[in-house]
DNA sequence: CTCCGGTTTGCATGCGAATGCAATACTGCC
DNA sequence: GGCAGTATTGCATTCGCATGCAAACCGGAG
């Protein structure tokens, strides 16, 4: 009771007491900030004495390093910028946090910025400079401009899933076009012939390489009536999607590529309630990302699976390279899906 | 091809040329360093003529304020800490895109710490306060102690789905209570009689609160012998439970009430495939948070979806009152989640 | 032409910590 | 005990920007 009413008294009005700085802290050991200040380094020189007499004078001042201040003063602000648009963020939550949680191994707080969509990165780039972060992963497409702007204040970038192809940049991505033409490899060679794609926004360049995949071998071949219609990655879209499918064809398509997994559940629900037909029986239809739902016993989706652990392990180790020795050759690493023959296609591999 | 060469260079030697300050623009327009940085903050006094020429010479230097600095010297980093567990982003995704977007429009940046298990938070707190943020929005519960720590520094913090009975504390939160007490009323209403039900991970509050709020609604209503079997939130820890409530029953449940939506689908698949029961016609499944796999129509699930744009919009309104004035008083908001009412149950309101 | 009120501008200082340099303390060795 | 050599410690400065204060400036009224 008597405790309920002190907190009540002391939330009310102590207004942010001022924190504890080094001075304080110095004044109450009886030494120099400079001592402070190394005693909370890592490799300072401290006698044992002082180290103690620091600590305990810290502590009883619930004393902390100042981050921002050291920030000022030693040109590191031990942040990195991580840009993602809201889409990625929804079908890949785990890129987020496997990113965070492998840079706080190394000490490095990750600064986020969302997008609502990929091509609102403007304004975001003068925020990440202002906040002079140490580097920056991006999920989302720089221009010329905008990359030299961040360049030219010696900030490294990587690139999540996404490349310039015209220039010398860092990258780290999954193979799509590789993942696509498998798909389509499997699919053509357990006699499919007829095939739709569905693709994603057209902002996403993601959804760009895994169409031009798709399309680029079923020309090879020597598929060409193939229909595209196009979505927006969401569920409702994919089933919107594959209803538009069966009427500008006319019939069941034998094969669907969806250019993401959330889609091409939807194009199965669509297939099954609305028109009645048996997967894989009827119609076969492919996903990629490998994402949760996609094994779910209902779907069993043959899909390629992104390696999002490995990608932003290679992705955080990129640039932590990167800021330690700015001079670094641009480097980009493709990684290869990992194939998944589920029971939503009738692939050639499919009783191996 | 020149063009090319000249980038190649450029990056290869170029060593993070050094950033140009308040000062360099200064000199540049041929004014003091206090013009320049009025130039660049809102509501200060600048001719239109000095104005010009300062911004012209930042422009040609490509000068931006250095926010670390900003933030030494006014005291406010403009920076908010979000505190999240691996769980909480893979399972809503949306809250943190919700949070970063909703705290950018008010200038405020998010710094990102992800939670391996809610009970990691220890070293976190360090990070936090080392890092000057304004303010703090944790998915994730404090004890005492670690609360009292970020109190004393002045920094207010706001609980998501999260809150301490015992004390003052600002928290938003979805009613978890009051809708499994609905669910299990439905339910009961439709007329069963042998409930289950898969509770979530020993550390998550989360479901602590959702089981409670059922079993007590059982109990209410007189059904006392419910079987409780507890998963990890993740779809084959659903399965798993299904075939443990199965086991364990000795025969098939009436419903199971899953602690969150995916665990549901687990249960609806188990229940489908490896126990070739009809769903709901053999055995009703409720789930909870409305997330996006619910709404497939292999699931359809009865579920109580949180209203996660007004509580994600509560939290950074709170947040950000408080930080512009420290006094306030603590507040606790508290949203009903929406009612679903899908396929997978039989409930009393399911042919309304 | 002078004086007054208001606006612009510059000067000087401070935010909190890191660090080069010099001063001091300590160590082992002869 | 004295000395070279090393480990500690303090002093003073610096990072980049914001801001109180006073000086300079502007325009209009008298």
């Amino acid at each position: 009771m008597a405790n309920h009413v002190k907190l009540a008294k002391g939330n009310a009005d102590r207004p942010a007491r001022k924190r504890a700085t080094s001075y304080d802290v110095a004044e109450l050991a009886g030494v120099s900030q400079s001592a402070v200040s190394r005693v909370f380094q890592a490799g300072a020189s401290a006698s044992k004495d002082m180290r103690d007499r620091v600590l305990s004078a810290a502590n009883k001042l619930g004393y902390r390093p100042n981050a921002i201040a050291r920030g000022l003063i030693t040109q590191r602000s031990n942040m990195v910028a991580v840009v993602i648009s809201r889409q990625t963020n929804l079908y890949y939550p785990e890129v987020l946090v496997q990113l965070t949680q492998r840079f706080s191994e190394h000490g490095i707080r990750v600064l986020l910025f969302t997008l609502e969509h990929e091509r609102d990165i403007d304004g975001v780039i003068e925020q990440v400079l202002q906040y002079q972060v140490d580097g920056v992963i991006t999920a989302a497409i720089l221009n010329d401009a905008q990359l030299d702007t961040v360049e030219n204040a010696g900030i490294p970038v990587i690139f999540y899933n996404r490349t310039l192809p015209e220039r010398l940049v860092n990258s780290v991505r999954c193979d799509q076009e590789e993942g696509e033409r498998w798909l389509v490899s499997q699919l053509a060679a357990a006699g499919h012939k007829r095939f739709a794609i569905v693709s994603g926004p057209d902002d996403s360049s993601v959804s760009m390489e895994r169409t031009q995949g798709a399309l680029q071998k079923l020309r090879e071949l020597s598929i060409a009536d193939v229909l595209i219609v196009s979505g927006d990655y969401g569920y409702a879209s994919g089933r919107a999607a594959f209803s538009e499918i069966m009427q500008r064809m006319g019939g069941v398509p034998d094969a669907v590529i969806a250019a993401n997994d959330v889609m091409a559940i939807g194009c199965v629900d669509e297939a099954r309630e609305t028109n009645y037909l048996r997967v894989p029986e009827d119609v076969s239809i492919v996903g990629f990302d490998g994402v949760g739902p996609a094994r779910y016993a209902a779907y069993d989706l043959s899909t390629v699976r992104q390696p999002v652990g490995r990608m932003s392990e290679a992705a955080v180790s990129m640039l932590i390279e990167r800021i330690e020795s700015p001079g670094l050759s641009p480097e980009k690493r493709v990684f290869s899906g990992d194939r998944i023959i589920g029971g939503s296609a009738l692939l050639a591999d499919s009783n191996s």
